[in-house]
RNA sequence: UCCCCCUUAGCUCAGUUGGUUAGAGCGGUUGACUGUUAAUCAAUAGGUCCUUGGUUCGAGCCCAAGAGGGGGAGCCA
């Protein structure tokens, strides 16, 4: 490893080798984020991280060198008759390495700073011939195959960074606006939260659990002493805190057992739900929108390397697509375009006019009916949203029939006050309400949903002892990060999905 | 869960009406060259054609079942 052995024939080379050594166990690693911007220029610096590519020529060798600090590589120059060549062989694409040197100006194009190698020790190695993430184009689909290396990525470690500020653009929000964020637990009792199938919670054996007299299993033997399961929402327990401390916001991950195999869903993700004493459904809609636009700013702000990256990465893929299938603006434009303009807001029943009174209806192009009463269909809201708003588009006063028991009753006995915002490519990304504070109002639509009150005692009782209007929403963090991303498929958004048939990693 | 499509070299793909030694680009390796920018040039290695069964003189190609992946729909965030 002590390179210059070679040399080591007089006196100067014996306090050359002495005054490096001193230097690298001196010198403190430098992230390379920290070091493209710094004013470490003509310094002795230590850089680590995985190579990405090596131009060996005869007397110079380039090596890019990244360590996911930024989506930008740090140029090292190796001077060949400075280290030996065995080193040198093993820098290969994906080795790990610790650089000791000088951070120069560069002398070449393409980069403004690079690191003048003195000394490289490799910590892994990374055979190039079964190494899979090869300098060259991959497939998403390949990747995720590969979730443990993928985030070596320019593409992946750019999302990751951006995944990581999105969550900490949220936090600061509510934060900033006085909200407390609360954990709703996990593992539920609750069956009732009528948002589809859940995954079960036992630590019974599978094989032989425990039976009542009637055949079914005995889940008095269970851990809890009774059916568990994932949480599907913890909207119900942050009702607990939104009447408590007023204002106040979930962050965690959710779980739905759903048979689901499309690019917008997952068995496991995460979902911000705030909940908010003393808001109506336009103070819920106005800070949804408030949300909305911060967050994306936040991005803006804080994350332009990796946008112009992805930006760029998205409109190549525009290329291969049919002419009518394309973006008309490119992902930073379409940031922007929801930042600087206001949702269109309008009832459902307006909607189901629009839609009665639109072309693909009148030609009969849509596949299912348009009428009042309807849920409406992906065809119908990418109308709404990419034909004829053209923006974000925040949808009230739904059916109740076609919504949560929770939900607030309006005056006319048809509706219910809930609100979806759509997003273009995307769909709901939001969706919430105003939650009905009157108890006889709440009981007598659990009834009728067949949504059994003896889960949900405590629930009632917040209407029971002290009730006040309330509204909240939920939020899907990984259609937020589909949007801010540009990319179309939520698997790659985060960092090991989950779905059906899929629990790899 | 439903509909459609795909599975051939490490990766991305081509492969004619079923016919003899299965191809390309990228990547790898070797060499040349160069303050290079996912360098360039040359040579070279690399295949259980997803699996099982069937049809046929003969299957990468046709048929059936299974496995895996993708797109769309539903459910939803």
């Amino acid at each position: 490893m002590f390179i210059l052995s070679s040399n080591f024939n007089n006196l100067s080379h014996f306090y050359w080798l002495v005054n490096l050594l001193k230097l690298i166990e001196t010198v403190k690693r430098s992230k390379i984020k920290y070091l493209l911007q710094s004013d470490l220029v003509d310094n002795q610096v230590n850089a680590k991280g995985w190579v990405r590519t090596k131009r060996e020529g005869k007397n110079v060798t380039f090596i890019a060198l990244n360590d996911g600090s930024t989506i930008k590589n740090i140029q090292i120059v190796v001077d060949m008759e400075k280290l030996p060549e065995a080193t040198i062989k093993d820098i290969n694409t994906g080795a790990c390495i610790s650089v000791n040197g000088v951070l120069v100006k560069s002398q070449g194009k393409g980069q403004s700073v690079e690191l003048i190698a003195e000394h490289i020790e490799i910590l892994g190695l990374a055979d190039p011939e079964v190494y899979p993430l090869q300098p060259k184009k991959h497939s998403l689909e390949f990747l995720r195959e590969i979730a443990h290396l993928r985030p070596r990525t320019n593409t992946i470690s750019a999302i990751m960074r951006i995944r990581h500020n999105l969550a900490f653009a949220i936090h600061k929000f509510f934060n900033d606006k006085g909200f407390f964020y609360m954990h709703t637990p996990i593992v539920t009792g609750s069956d009732a939260e009528g948002a589809g199938e859940m995954f079960r919670v036992s630590t019974l054996d599978p094989k032989t659990p425990p039976l009542n007299e009637d055949g079914s299993v005995n889940y008095k033997e269970d851990f809890f002493g009774k059916e568990t399961n994932l949480t599907v929402s913890g909207q119900l327990e942050a009702e607990v805190g939104a009447m408590s401390l007023g204002e106040v916001y979930t962050f965690g991950p959710t779980f739905r057992a759903e048979n689901s195999n499309t690019s917008r869903h997952l068995a496991e993700f995460w979902m911000i739900e705030p909940e908010m004493a003393f808001y109506d459904l336009n103070d819920n809609m106005d800070l949804a929108e408030e949300f909305v636009k911060s967050i994306i700013s936040y991005i803006l702000d804080n994350c332009m390397d990796d946008l112009e990256f992805l930006d760029k990465r998205a409109a190549d893929e525009e290329k291969n697509k049919p002419q009518n299938e394309r973006n008309e603006l490119g992902l930073i434009e379409r940031m922007k375009f929801v930042v600087e303009n206001e949702f269109e807001r309008l009832e459902y029943t307006e909607a189901i006019q629009v839609l009665l009174n639109s072309k693909p209806h009148k030609k009969k192009k849509f596949k299912f009916p348009v009428e009042w009463g309807i849920d409406l269909q992906s065809e119908h809201e990418r109308y709404l949203v990419e034909k004829h708003y053209k923006k974000p588009v925040i949808l009230t006063n739904y059916p109740k029939d076609i919504k949560a028991f929770y939900m607030k009753q309006n005056p006319d006995g048809k509706t219910v006050g809930a609100m979806d915002i759509l997003f273009p490519g995307i769909g709901e990304i939001i969706g919430g309400s105003q939650r009905e504070e009157n108890l006889e109002k709440l009981k007598t639509r659990m009834e009728e949903m067949d949504v059994p009150e003896s889960e949900l005692w405590w629930y009632l009782e917040l209407r029971k002892f002290g009730t006040a209007p309330h509204s909240g929403f939920g939020l899907g963090f990984e259609r937020m990060m589909l949007f801010v991303t540009g990319m179309g498929n939520i698997r790659d958004v985060i960092p090991f999905p989950r779905t059906p048939q899929n629990a790899e990693f």
